[in-house]
RNA sequence: GCCCAGAUAGCUCAGUCGGUAGAGCAGAGGAUUGAAAAUCCUCGUGUCGGUGGUUCGAUUCCGCCUCUGGGCA
């Protein structure tokens, strides 16, 4: 099989992934394709530091401004997308440059996933007022019952994949371990792309820290708050949509319903950044054929420029 | 100047009726199949402010000192 080349500039949060982006794709023949959940949204430009216009209109990203914050998104959408927009910049003679620290999509996109229901509310509501009643533990004890493998591996205390698995027997009476053990007798994940890892980071976790926090506060001061009151003033958005779940989003809007004060907002949303950016790193650590590059290497443009050409090239 | 209350993990604090101590937060490592910027798992040695005393043994009791709150002058 013929295999298209493809970049993927994944990360951490606030290593200088759009910006490296924006050179790579002024100076290589790439299109770039937005890696990200958050920045699917509409409405959602400050906290989830969404490139702007300028830089938008000379570096032009697909898959953003997708979603309007009171929809939900989902890997699995992800990879029906993106693989549409790459078969698109293919046939303009370009190459895919994906960027973005969203990892799983990253994984969904490469391997595929299974062919399971899509989440259905009725159905969560339900199993989340059982929760509520007699408590998660007893949605384990039946999991176990139904898919002992799948109750195994899911924690107790984890609600999302406990409801998830048990959503999916639900709707199909077929339990997670059966789907997953069809996805992989039908193999039919033909990834039809060449794919050049890329990681940017500082090489020590202190420098990204600091750069988180001196990013956190400048959104403060470009009007995030705003931004955020704006969202809550609309009255269809809540704190369990997954917009709102959204790193800073979810501390300032509980800053403005008086949960605590100032300054303790901006802690929290600095702690929930590194942690973002703590998990997304562990993702890369087991990314097979990684290539780090250094956020804090002078001449990491021109450096990563001649990487991506050679790859293009050959 | 006097009186009272504190001083324990990076932060906020609990505790030891004398046998060298533990929670939350932070931090670190890991998991990750339609919410993934989500959700979850694991990880706690720190001159218990300093210094003398009592004691087999003091972070714990007593004295003094230093610092921080609060009160009285």
């Amino acid at each position: 099989m013929v295999k298209y080349p493809s970049i993927w500039l994944m990360g951490p949060t606030a290593a200088g992934k759009t910006d490296l982006a924006v050179e790579l794709v002024q100076r290589c023949n790439c299109e770039i394709i937005s890696v990200d959940s958050a920045l699917i949204y509409r409405e959602m430009d400050i906290g989830t530091a969404k490139p702007e216009p300028e830089i938008l209109a000379k570096a032009p990203h697909r898959l953003i401004d997708i979603c309007d914050p009171a929809e939900s998104y989902s890997a699995a959408e992800f990879r029906a997308d993106a693989l549409k927009e790459m078969a698109d910049i293919r046939q303009k003679g370009k190459v895919p440059l994906l960027v973005g620290g969203t990892m799983m999509y990253y994984k969904v996109l490469k391997e595929g996933i299974a062919n399971l229901p899509e989440a259905d509310e009725a159905v969560r509501q339900k199993l989340l007022e059982e929760a509520e009643a007699s408590g998660w533990q007893k949605l384990h004890d039946r999991l176990r019952t139904i898919d002992p493998v799948s109750a195994e591996r899911i924690h107790p205390n984890d609600p999302q994949r406990l409801q998830r698995a048990l959503e999916v027997y639900e709707l199909t009476g077929k339990t997670l371990t059966d789907l997953w053990a069809e996805q992989k007798r039908d193999v039919q994940c033909n990834f039809p792309y060449q794919v050049l890892s890329l990681a940017v980071a500082p090489t020590e976790r202190k420098v990204l820290h600091e750069r988180i926090e001196k990013r956190f506060r400048l959104m403060l001061e470009q009007g995030f708050l705003e931004e955020v009151k704006a969202l809550k003033e609309r009255g269809d958005l809540h704190l369990n949509m997954p917009s709102m779940r959204s790193v800073g989003y979810r501390q300032v809007w509980q800053y403005l319903e008086g949960e605590y004060d100032y300054d303790e907002m901006v802690n929290r949303g600095i702690y929930a950044t590194r942690q973002l950016a703590k998990r997304q790193i562990t993702w890369l650590r087991s990314w097979q054929d990684l290539e780090w590059l250094d956020s804090l290497n002078p001449s990491l443009i021109p450096e990563t420029v001649q990487r991506v050409q050679g790859f293009i090239e050959q």
